[in-house]
DNA sequence: TATTGTTTAAAACGCACGTTTAAAACTACC
DNA sequence: GGTAGTTTTAAACGTGCGTTTTAAACAATA
């Protein structure tokens, strides 16, 4: 089998990174965690960037495939006269939904994914944030538009701001999710999983979208 | 004057840490900006580990002492017959002056803040956290124990999930506050500040935290 | 089987880091 | 003014990192 090292590699360093981040992992843990060679890693990737880019963009494509369909579909289904706060929630569900799929087959590529946003967007000279959105954006940009249609009162600007308040609820919850299991887990005696914190995000989501705007501009 | 070397370097390391995080920025950068030698830091703050308490301390000290009072006060006025709406809108809105004013006196400090709850926060084996907890986690109990009242219908787990749900969207506004006020700036040429976002998120909150349950435990 | 291209292996390189050391400079007190 | 304690300085130490190199092992083809 040819790809194994590969596969290995991408496997290893998709757990580490969801464990320790980007920065604090070292290639040397990746490799002797995958069983491989040292050099193979630069041998395959290039760099440690290169393996950053190969992870992330191992689950990026699958989660705005799966975006994009559930997307358009919804699109379609949209025209029937509908309670306008519950195809709020559809929608902000279809996004849930396609992070909790792409979790399901991996389970530590959405802890990576939360991390890929939180250090795109923490800096300002954010060049992983234009790659970002110059590779996936689109999808993103399509579910920005649809969302848009349920805040019509909203100017562009005020919009802006009001959806990444709903993303800092989507990131904050992932990335954060193995801590805040774990402490449910031993403080309440109650074992849930990712899926129910997607699951309960939604209608939290869709009432944040909802609330009466104020801002002086 | 024979803290200034002290000061420097905590000033310096607040602004560095603030921009590349804690990993990321080197004694040697901070040493330099603050125009002091490097051996200052290992003399004066013991460690870097040393120096990155120091820093967080100098700014969680006064937050955490400016919430207090101002909650003892809200607590105070409780009694009066008051919109519940209105009231939550208002305790929030402590929560997110005290960030404010915190960042008035240091602009730097709040994004530090945002990153220690980040870095805190993903790591399931939190021993920042704990600290952090057990440091200045009398203030925010009593802030949870007052938000816990405007959502009476809650059991403690669920509150747990929507308390940590409401902290996603303060900490990752802060987080990400340089980065979208950069592109808010640009795309819309509106200059705002972060104390108009911290004024935005108050009644997203509060929406957020009123949303109907769905949780099945 | 010989040859070519691909993958793995072990070792080393250069570099940046946090930290330590030991002497110099400074400060304050008698 | 000399002395003890504190702070600053310059240099080096050891470590771990990403990366490169060179050769060996392997695979496929003719």
């Amino acid at each position: 089998m040819t790809s194994s090292t590969i596969d290995r590699i991408l496997d290893a360093a998709e757990v580490e990174f969801a464990a320790h981040g980007f920065v604090e992992t070292s290639l040397r843990t990746i490799t002797s965690k995958a069983k491989v060679n040292l050099a193979a890693v630069n041998y395959h990737f290039g760099s440690k960037k290169g393996l950053i880019q190969a992870v992330t963009d191992r689950f990026l494509g699958p989660l705005t495939k799966n975006l994009q369909t559930q997307l358009s579909a919804y699109e379609m289904a949209l025209t029937e006269t509908q309670d306008d706060e519950q195809e709020l929630q559809v929608l902000l569900g279809i996004l849930a939904r396609s992070c909790q799929q792409v979790a399901q087959q991996n389970h530590h590529s959405l802890a990576v994914f939360a991390r890929l946003i939180n250090t795109a967007y923490s800096q300002s000279q954010g060049h992983l944030r234009k790659h970002l959105t110059k590779q996936y954006g689109a999808s993103f940009m399509y579910f920005m538009k649809l969302l848009r249609r349920h805040m019509p009162l909203m100017t562009h600007e005020q919009f802006f701001w009001r959806f990444h308040y709903l993303l800092g609820i989507l990131v904050f919850s992932i990335s954060s999710s193995e801590a805040l299991l774990a402490i449910c887990e031993r403080e309440y005696a109650s074992s849930r999983s990712l899926d129910q914190i997607m699951a309960d995000i939604v209608p939290v989501m869709a009432s944040a979208a909802q609330a009466p705007i104020i801002g002086d501009s």
